[in-house]
DNA sequence: CTGAGTTAAACAATTGTTTAATTTAAACGA
DNA sequence: TCGTTTAAATTAAACAATTGTTTAACTCAG
């Protein structure tokens, strides 16, 4: 359950790695070499590859319902709250975005063996959080009714993502300079347009047919 | 250029394997067997694995342009072209799922030697026209000024794709039945959610400050 | 002395690609 | 229709390199 030094240098490298070139395109030795200690300690701290990701995963998801439970909790109104909800959530998927990536990529394949139960589980109780902020706004009359609760998390976090894996695009459009980095991008401009999103999202009124 | 039987059976093949292990998860040899061919054909009639990957992107990525500039001239106000343009762009991305799942794997990571010339290409005259689009519908006093237009693009296809990538999660989460499939899904519920999403926030006015 | 930590070496299996031989099919002139 | 030629298609086998994992010996602090 705790991990050493030694331990969590390896889940470090190993995400990297992972991210960069995927489970399979990562061979135990390149964690070794990068982690500089010897193959077999991976075999001997995890019991395998497999296991190696395992453990990555179950280390990164973690601790994420009570930051939520706090922005539901908080101060403000409901739509400070949604401001709230979506720049903790765009934070914490930043922060473990290569984690994240293994999962997107390894989640959609039914053949690996990997358990996923600490991100469904956290997935869950995320999902119902949201659910219950909007259904009270809803009955408090601020939010829209025509909203399609369970799409509102895609929204949010396919956004992030499909930026993030389209980075090197963006960079080449936005022309980006040394000034502005990729955190900063994402910290102001990329929160502040899914925060928008969502507002306008929840506080739509379809327009009525005529006649 | 063109393709024998032979050949695009190997890329259709190759497409549905690169999508459920990845491109390193695959190997030559299940190619092979799962076309029902001899290994060496993929070298004789592709040169590599990686310029194989090559030519499945090429033959993926075409004909974008046309479909969506039809889209644009047609017929309907801003609103119904919006509506169409979000339809136009699931329906594409649902249809080359697996061919984008590779890329959104593979061109974030700065290693890979392959060519995504053509995506990229494809990537920019879209947002092109759909700047063009947004840019006139604000100028008529359509749309609200204070829009991200290059953060568009990935609300849209990030809400897709987030809901793909996870979409063992959501059907657990709407108990889908055998009668609704995957497609039915994407077609109704979910391209509504979008247009909806984009419409609402191409009309959103900014909250001002009271003092 | 004990047991966890660490190591280089070995293991069999699989990887992408090439080779060299063989089959197939079409084109050819008679 | 005939055998011959030619080039593309197809094959099994071989290639060296790399894969994840195990083993057995060793180090060294407690």
């Amino acid at each position: 359950m705790e991990l050493n030094e030694k331990q969590s240098r390896i889940l470090e490298v190993a995400e990297k790695l992972f991210a960069e070139n995927g489970f399979d395109g990562t061979s135990v030795r390149q964690i070794a070499r990068e982690a500089d200690i010897n193959v077999a300690m991976i075999s001997y701290y995890f019991g395998s590859k497999e296991k190696l990701l395992d453990a990555l995963l179950f280390h990164r998801f973690s601790g994420f319902r009570k930051e939520m439970e706090k922005v539901i909790a908080g101060e403000g109104g409901y739509m400070t709250k949604v401001d709230n909800m979506v720049a903790l959530m765009v934070r914490r998927i930043h922060d473990n975005r290569r984690a994240y990536k293994v999962v997107n990529f390894e989640y959609s394949n039914p053949v690996r063996r990997v358990s996923f139960d600490n991100y469904v589980r956290q997935k869950r109780e995320n999902y119902n959080m949201i659910e219950g902020l909007i259904r009270n706004g809803q009955e408090e009359g601020v939010f829209s009714k025509h909203v399609n609760i369970p799409l509102i998390v895609p929204t949010i976090l396919g956004t992030y993502f499909h930026f993030y894996y389209n980075k090197k695009f963006f960079q080449a459009l936005h022309g980006f300079n040394e000034q502005i980095t990729i955190d900063d991008y994402v910290y102001t401009t990329l929160t502040i347009h899914i925060q928008q999103t969502i507002k306008a999202l929840l506080t739509y009124e379809m327009p009525v047919n005529k006649g």
